[in-house]
DNA sequence: ACAAAAGTGTTTGATATACACCCATGT
DNA sequence: ACATGGGTGTATATCAAACACTTTTGT
């Protein structure tokens, strides 16, 4: 718990480092045996869980304070981030004020005041990542998206209207490719596409398509290990890949 | 132009009422004689043009502040509005701070500030609205999109980026309906979704594939006084209209 | 009568959908 | 040997693309 000296430094220190009633804030999704996963913190204040946000410094452009702001609260560096929405009902950020509002009188409480939030969306290769929590934080873990816990302030909304985004854009946008890793097998990209449209494909025509955008190189080897026949293994083809959503892929599913 | 009472008197105002660093803008749409245009203010200030935007009070809706700014400074009301993107560089609005800082202090001056702005597009039928200028602008009106003047701020970057949200939202979004008169022609919707796509589309593909969503009245009447073959009318039904939303208009053109 | 725009129908190719059989592997 | 998951092929329906002729109207 922090305690008022803490918070109170914070909070100068933030006034003067930061914009007013602007935050940031990252759905960071994973995927991970069939399942679509986002990127928690558990605060060392509260029961409760956080998507990974932070402020806008005062003079940063704000994809890079989303990129700093990933690395400062989870260790990721480096990775495909989106915005998709700014988020601003007048009355969001007042559970976060409720809970400072008897540590600090209101003019020296820097979340005693309104805050909309830029929401981004980052796709990460789960295996690639190794989430660090930051000081002001117990965990930074993994949690399915069939199984979040009680979410502090908006953030359940914000996680549904990134996985909308996702939906609509898994057309668009190179999806797939930040999702998996280095090298997967045809089912696991149709589980990927499966879980996030929440809707059975069928595996052969499922194939047939993905392999006519002609994004994907086949591998020499397959996955051993599996308790049947081994599929083969893929990787995206980057050049490819970029030009075909480009255009867009087109039809819907 | 503004006197440097008038400008300390809004500084003072615009402090006490708006949240800092945010703005709103929004590019108004509309479509006339087979042109895409959108609605641009002259300022009184300045030779420069820009889109009607304004500032966010200290508790509003996002929402409600993009319907009220649109009001009160081109009295267009109750119209079809979404927001699309944010705009943060750090240096789009030093334009707007070096114009005033002559005449105020910098602490005084509400403009010597970084703004975010929260674009929001909107979609009107360009023979129900009467653009009216509000106090700070000498004139509101439609410009083709492909002769737009010099355009204050990163303005001219936004209405690019609102056309191609438009672009993609084409089939998914009530696009069609909002820009269009009550009642239509099936070649005034093509020519609406031609400029819009920037692609010329076959005439008969066009009306078989829009009749195909279920989504039109055909009318009794014929649109008469053109120097041609009298086309028939059409109206949207709204019921379907919707319902084939949501679904989303499958395919792209 | 003719030019220009609008209405309508048909053919063709591509793609989505549905479905069935064979193959490899661990138990 | 068999259950299970993975690989592959084919027939069918649906839709997009390309294209031509007829109708209406003002001049």
């Amino acid at each position: 718990m922090l305690t008022k000296t803490e918070l109170s430094n914070y909070c100068n220190e933030a006034r003067e480092k930061y914009l007013p009633h602007i935050s940031i804030d990252c759905v960071v999704f994973g995927f991970h045996e069939g399942m679509l996963k986002v990127l928690l913190l558990e605060t060392k204040n509260q029961e409760e869980y956080y998507l990974p946000g932070g402020f806008l410094q005062k003079v940063e452009p704000i994809e890079n304070a989303a990129n700093r702001i990933l690395k400062e609260r989870t260790g990721l560096d480096d990775i495909f981030l989106k915005q998709f929405y700014v988020f601003g009902d007048p009355d969001r950020s007042k559970e976060h004020f409720d809970l400072y509002k008897e540590m600090l009188p209101e003019n020296e409480n820097w979340f005693a005041n309104r805050f909309l939030t830029i929401g981004y969306y980052a796709l990460v290769d789960f295996f690639d990542v190794d989430p660090t929590p930051d000081q002001f934080s117990i965990s930074c873990n993994w949690v399915d998206l069939n199984q979040l816990p009680k979410l502090g302030l908006d953030h359940a909304n914000i996680i549904n209207t990134a996985l909308g985004t996702l939906r609509v854009q898994l057309n668009y946008q190179p999806i797939g490719y930040n999702l998996m890793p280095k090298l997967f097998t045809m089912p696991e990209l149709q589980k990927l596409y499966e879980t996030i449209l929440d809707k059975k494909l069928d595996r052969r025509n499922f194939q047939r398509r993905m392999l006519g955008f002609g994004i994907l190189t086949k591998a020499e080897e397959t996955r051993k290990g599996g308790a049947h026949k081994a599929p083969y293994l893929y990787s995206f083809d980057m050049e490819n890949y970029k030009a075909a959503l480009t255009a867009g892929l087109k039809g819907g599913w």
